[in-house]
DNA sequence: AAATTCTATCGTAATATTGCAATATATAAA
DNA sequence: TTTATATATTGCAATATTACGATAGAATTT
């Protein structure tokens, strides 16, 4: 008789917190050098009506289409239907959430006096 | 004929910058619940003499060292070995790059006066 | 209507990550 | 020296992620 885990190799969610799962959810979202590269081209262009993101990622047009799409299920941008192309831009929410829980560190570690190894 | 990329599944590193592959790589070693875990722990705690970590996760030991190393491998925490344990503490620098990070972001939506969708 | 353009989805191949049992290692305590 | 304690490493099973060709959908242009 034997038990098996067929969760074998998924995150385990449900022993940590809503806010430790959530912040990992963003960084998460952010930690791939295309999806770097899609945030830092939106903020590099002027307007937002942005349809050329494809050609500016050294990458095939469904793999920038994935980026986006998990760029925009976390949060990180938003994307209105402009005619024929498609208008993302950043939402500078999920950007603050991110800075809030950096500073709750400094925070933190400025009250503990930094007397660490 | 075909060609076959041998590479298929794994990142792309080459092609984007050192910047956006170091905050990349920042981040992702924070995007896990049981590394923000880690960290909200490591803030808790008074001393940074810290050698239960593990009790304090509901994953079993290897689990716990292997995402300790991975933080540790990021520069996100600093480890000491302090005689039969192991004194873990956050290093602070690694929070403030991507401190940093955000409030370029910030500033650049700023400087678009946010005319976003 | 047909062709073009832009984006999304599907299917698939490959690597990466997560998790843990078993085991190894290294120091402390007995 | 033996035992206990704390951490790391190995090996493996399972899921997740990344990437792209092929294809589909939807609006624009011709």
């Amino acid at each position: 008789m034997q038990y098996i885990n067929i969760e074998m190799g998924t995150t385990k969610t449900d022993h940590f917190t809503d806010e430790q799962n959530e912040i990992a959810i963003l960084l998460k979202a952010l930690a791939h050098p295309a999806r770097v590269a899609i945030i830092d081209y939106l903020l590099k262009v002027d307007t937002c009506i942005c349809g050329d993101i494809v050609n500016e990622l050294p990458l095939a047009q469904p793999t920038v289409s994935q980026h986006l799409k998990e760029l925009k299920n976390a949060g990180l941008i938003k994307g209105n239907i402009e005619g024929n192309a498609i208008c993302y831009c950043i939402d500078e929410k999920a950007f603050q959430k991110i800075q809030h829980y950096c500073t709750g560190i400094s925070k933190g570690l400025n009250k503990k006096n930094n007397r660490c190894c």
